[in-house]
DNA sequence: GTGAAAGCGCTAACAG
DNA sequence: CTGTTAGCGCTTTCAC
């Protein structure tokens, strides 16, 4: 008795191992209470036959999938920027689900129409939990799914009334305030910003708490807005110096738009650090070869990952979580301030 | 009649419109042959009961998943890179899957321990088709998901004897080549290059294409051998400096390595490209920013995910496909050359 | 300890 | 066009 694809059931092996199905069940679920020796023989002719369950039966008795959906709603172009986030995340939460013995299953959405697919995905019982990764605006899944009465964890504090679901975020504010403070500490006056795109929590965090950190040292604020590009930065840097060419001091809300700053300043004939000092945000690997390395704030992009993996295990094992994990992050000091 | 999960099963659907199961299965999957108002009076119920089928009962049937997985064997630290290669393609794929309404299941494994789980996994009927992504060694894994009869088709030609099974690859030697011209025809005399790691194809088809290119042109070849990452790269072009101080240009096989041999180049005080000239190769995003940009050879990384995904897609409907897709790599000339 | 039997929720002939 | 009837391969009481 062989499965449609040619693949042996239970069915085969019990009869080779002149047993009833029931046993060969308990013997490859690891149940105890079967004798040594009709489990050695339900075993060899497991291992004979190449026999490996078919999960869609197994999921259908018990309602369990043994996988967790990692989401990113996100346009194609972030996901595929090379700040490190996305794949840092990816990296913990396969960490977490492997030693777990759960499957990772990335599902993205890029359209609009990615997002219905997402939640019937979801409802339709194909995992036992969500990870959703995006970090844009009101984001409406992660409610649409807890509605569903499907567990979820966010990465990044969730915009919008997403009220009550568990999430997994960095101190934003106080790696900015370290940043700030490091450029007042090194005698900066003028002391401007590249933000990121104000309808990230990133974006956002950082922006205020760069605002804040300020108002406390009694300085103006000089800002620009990018979307966390390379590009962006390289403009948002002219735009600053256009503004304010005395500024002496920059805080970026990225490496990468950092590194698109040291550009514009190159090309502006400005020293750094000697004429401006540039601070930047995430600690990507990259930070430590520009020209100069860059100073910068260390998030750690793994550990989310791997707490968020930590949260939905044990949310699908039916066990309460903390509904706020925020992790520490760390100024960098290096050449640029 | 509801499902364990508290989710409302066609039986609940079926009782409300008033049908037989069959029916209401016929309309949920778009069966033409259903009366409009009993098809209308159907959706009415799936509306109202916010039904959405149990995946797992209807795989166990249709022997179909309706996903494909994307395996990456790969160490932690290659998929957190920023080359952009592993995103690339996962960007890729998951554009061309999403466009088929197939489900892209990624999946890693870090430890050996993960292969076999991988392997279990395709078997146990999880995906209706594998694609692998390791550019790795002599991979076993094809070959032996190909004897399981599982689809697959893989990302990189295959190392090893992997007979015969699908791939999808760039031209790493026409772009080398392309690379290599420019150089001899700006004039430079002493070109060295760092390849990349003598276990992937990317590294071993790079290195041979250079070799090929100055053997052609009478020139002999000084060779230091990196990681793919920027610190091996930094390391190889101090080793380079101090093998051929003389040398005048430099061909590297990715622009991350480049990048750690621009800032060896900065300290070591020889000037880009005046002194030494720098092509890399990826064309990464980064090339742009770095001081002098980078002249690099691009890839059409995207691509190859679209590809593959084509080609496992055509595998699962039954078809043939061509057994390799090299896709054309292209020199983009900046300043660093 | 082990087997028999009853489904899990759905699709796919086959009748009508 | 619609309903009836078998299962898909597995887990899990419940008897023995």
């Amino acid at each position: 008795v062989t499965a449609a694809g040619g693949r042996p059931t239970l069915e085969a092996v019990a009869r080779r191992a002149g047993v009833s199905r029931a046993t060969v069940s308990r013997v490859v679920n690891g149940s105890p209470k079967v004798a040594q020796e009709i489990q050695a023989r339900v075993r060899r002719a497991v291992e004979e036959l190449g026999y490996v369950p078919n999960q869609a039966a197994r999921t259908l008795v018990t309602q369990r999938t043994g996988s967790i959906a990692l989401v990113l709603t996100e346009e194609a172009n972030r996901v595929f920027s090379d700040d490190q986030v996305f794949p840092g995340i990816i990296l913990g939460v396969s960490q977490v689900l492997e030693a777990a013995d759960r499957q990772l299953v990335l599902v993205m959405a890029h359209s609009p129409a990615g997002h219905d697919r997402i939640e019937r995905y979801a409802t339709g019982g194909h995992v036992d939990g969500v990870l959703i990764a995006s970090m844009h605006g009101a984001d409406p899944l992660p409610a649409a799914l807890a509605h569903r009465r499907i567990p979820v964890v966010c990465g990044g504090r969730p915009l919008g009334r997403a009220d009550g679901l568990p999430y997994v975020d960095v101190d934003h504010a106080g790696g900015v305030a370290a940043a700030v403070r490091h450029l007042l500490a090194g005698g900066r006056r003028r002391i401007a910003t590249i933000a990121g795109p104000q309808d990230m929590v990133a974006g956002i965090d950082r922006l205020a708490g760069y605002r804040a950190a300020l108002r406390d040292s009694d300085r103006r604020s000089i800002v620009a807005v990018g979307d966390f590009t390379r590009a962006s930065g390289a403009a948002a840097m002219r735009q600053l110096l256009a503004d304010d060419p005395e500024l002496d001091a920059v805080f970026v809300a990225s490496d990468l738009m950092a590194h698109g700053a040291l550009r514009t300043l190159r090309e502006a004939g400005r020293r750094v650090p000697d004429d401006v000092a540039v601070v930047g945000f995430d600690d990507t690997e990259m930070a430590q070869f520009t020209d100069p390395p860059l100073t910068t704030v260390r998030q750690p992009i793994v550990e989310i990952g791997r707490r968020m993996a930590g949260q939905i295990l044990r949310l699908t094992d039916g066990e309460r979580v903390e509904p706020a994990v925020v992790l520490p992050t760390e100024l960098v000091v290096r050449e640029s301030a």
